[in-house]
DNA sequence: TCGCATCGCGCG
DNA sequence: AAAGCGCGCGATGCGA
């Protein structure tokens, strides 16, 4: 059922075979940190356990480096933070290790998630200081605590599920990360010499940028101008007649002068450099690959986040650099529309439903009552989920509400609830965290600008609650599809094929396969967004259609 | 020289 | 503060 593994002092680990409720089911096992990829490949031949570890990040990158991958987990560290807060469990559980993102193992439990930085190692299998932390008693215990508060709770197989996609998705991103995107930095570097001009020395800014800088200082001008600077560009502005109040770009378009052109070129072309020009490759391309860090559980409603390189950035300018290699292709697929199709599953809208039946669900609901104007059905339907009030989502609210009063009614809901400070969750039991000491101040005001401004600290917290619950099932679902989907590729590997996720955004992956392998990668990924669907919502008639593309490079998908 | 806040912009 | 959610990260500017 269970195996669990921990560290033991002396450069040890112990690995400890645990029945269903967590119990010990036979001797423990200490094996030398060099032999326990050996040890964890046996056990995993002879029963395919559920493996049981702290961290997912500090066991398996070095197990994968010695070839063995596991087929499951359960990560005690990501499973603690989700039970210490969701609405579905109760009476409360009180994690008793450390949460991930706090590495002092002094750290108060269930104290406030400190965001210190996770330091993976990639050598050995346990740091040094790990060995202050829990021990494999600890640890068996902390399994057994979880298991109960899932066992005990009304939606137990929902948060099941829920702790089985998020340590799936841990094992995915050490996997991810390992693989790496294939990145072709001669693609890249052309791409940047092409549009900047060559490679300068450091510091220095690439001719082509100069030259604009230049047109600039001369169309404002203020020939010593660093258009880099917000505070100087703002000044020069304003002294040739722009009476902008930021010096963003959506606000600078509003704008007839001859120097917004160039300086809106400038920016686009200062921003590629700093965030994806030479320094970018230096630091995180080697060996052509792309390796960026991916943190499960990272953002609070659920979504990953990641660290080096700006991974969830990649700007559409480069990704023709993601290239795949001689003889194999990136199969691309994104779930088409997938925060409104949550929403319609979710509220068990029918008619929603009814209207994302094809493949567009903007469309869809389009031609049911807004004219056919894709663009309105569009906008009002984000703004439903995001909490617009004024401009033209806000005019298009009652329209919307008019064909969709059970969705509109759970995302007013989730609001309100916010607003009043409370705790609103996602359908696998993900549920938000306690309102902000800001909140709390704008409960206790006195005076009528208090008020005014308490009332807006709550309409914030009411748009992060209401979005909250789409958001979060969303990046529920997409786990649940990553997982399985995951699992589809290693039979498709079985078979002597390449076929590896390389990229996961949100709602899209890439998967690296050969040429051969590439279509049933593609019909992999429609299955498991099927058994995806599924899974979250059984009986629900709502579908998560998927858009596919097999390329060459990643900037040829839609 | 460093840490921190702010601005701005990329992605979903 | 884009009309409204969630992020990461680089450059600048300021105070220590």
């Amino acid at each position: 059922m269970y195996e669990l593994v921990a560290p033991a002092p002396g450069g040890a680990a112990l690995i400890r075979r645990l029945g269903r409720t967590g119990r010990p089911t036979g001797d423990t096992e200490c094996v030398a940190q060099a032999e326990l990829p050996e040890a964890v490949r046996r056990i995993e031949q002879r029963h395919g356990p559920r493996w049981v570890w702290e961290r997912t990040a500090e066991v398996y990158p070095a197990l994968l480096t010695a070839g063995v991958e596991v087929d499951r987990c359960h990560d005690l560290s990501l499973s603690a933070a989700i039970l210490a807060s969701s609405a579905f469990v109760s009476p409360a559980y009180t994690p008793r290790i450390g949460l991930p993102g706090s590495t002092d193992p002094d750290a108060e439990p269930a104290g406030v998630l400190a965001p210190g930085p996770l330091s993976p190692f990639q050598g050995t299998l346990f740091e040094p200081a790990a060995a202050r932390g829990p021990g494999i008693d600890e640890l068996e215990d902390e399994l057994q605590s979880q298991l109960a508060a899932v066992a005990r709770s009304p939606a137990a197989s929902r948060l099941r599920l829920l702790l089985a996609a998020e340590s799936a998705g841990a094992l995915i991103a050490i996997e991810m990360q390992q693989a790496g995107m294939p990145w072709d930095a001669a693609v890249h570097d052309a791409l940047l010499t092409a549009r900047l001009g060559p490679r300068p020395s450091p510091g220095a800014r690439p001719a082509l940028l100069e030259a604009k800088a230049g047109e600039l200082r001369t169309l404002l001008g203020a020939p010593r101008l660093n258009p880099d600077s917000p505070r100087e560009l703002m000044q020069a502005l304003h002294r040739a007649g722009v009476e902008a109040r930021t010096t963003r770009a959506w606000e600078l378009r509003q704008f007839r002068h001859p120097a917004i052109t160039p300086l809106l070129e400038y920016k686009k072309m200062a921003r590629l450099l700093s965030a994806n020009g030479w320094a970018w490759i230096d630091a995180w391309v080697r060996d052509g690959r792309f390796r960026p860090e991916y943190v499960v559980g990272g953002v609070v409603t659920g979504r990953w986040a990641s660290r080096g390189g700006g991974a969830l950035q990649i700007p559409a300018e480069v990704r023709s650099a993601a290239r795949a290699l001689p003889g194999h292709r990136l199969v691309v697929a994104d779930a088409a529309q997938l925060e409104p199709r949550v929403l319609a599953a979710l509220a068990g809208d029918g008619a929603m439903a009814e209207a994302a039946r094809g493949q567009d669900l903007y469309a869809g609901i389009a031609a049911s009552g807004f004219g056919g104007d894709r663009t309105q059905a569009k906008v009002a339907l984000l703004g439903a989920i995001y909490g617009a009030t004024t401009g033209e989502s806000g005019r298009l609210m009652p329209q919307l509400t008019r064909m969709y009063p059970r969705a509109v009614a759970l995302v007013e809901q989730a609001a309100r609830d916010g607003e009043r400070g409370l705790t609103v969750t996602t359908h696998l039991g993900r549920s938000t965290p306690a309102p902000s000491a800001r909140w709390r101040a704008s409960q206790r005001t006195t005076t009528a600008e208090e008020q005014r401004r308490g009332d807006a600290v709550a309409r914030d917290r009411g748009r992060f609650t209401r979005n909250f619950i789409v958001q979060g099932t969303a990046a529920e679902w997409a786990e649940c599809w990553m997982a399985d989907l995951r699992g589809r590729l290693r039979r498709i590997r079985r078979q002597g094929l390449t076929a590896e996720l390389v990229y996961f955004l949100h709602d899209e992956v890439v998967i690296h396969a050969e040429e051969a392998a590439a279509e049933a990668c593609a019909a992999a990924a429609r299955e498991a967004a099927r058994a995806a669907g599924r899974l979250l919502f059984p009986g629900v008639p709502v579908e998560f259609p998927l858009t596919v593309a097999v390329v060459r490079s990643y900037d040829q998908a839609k």
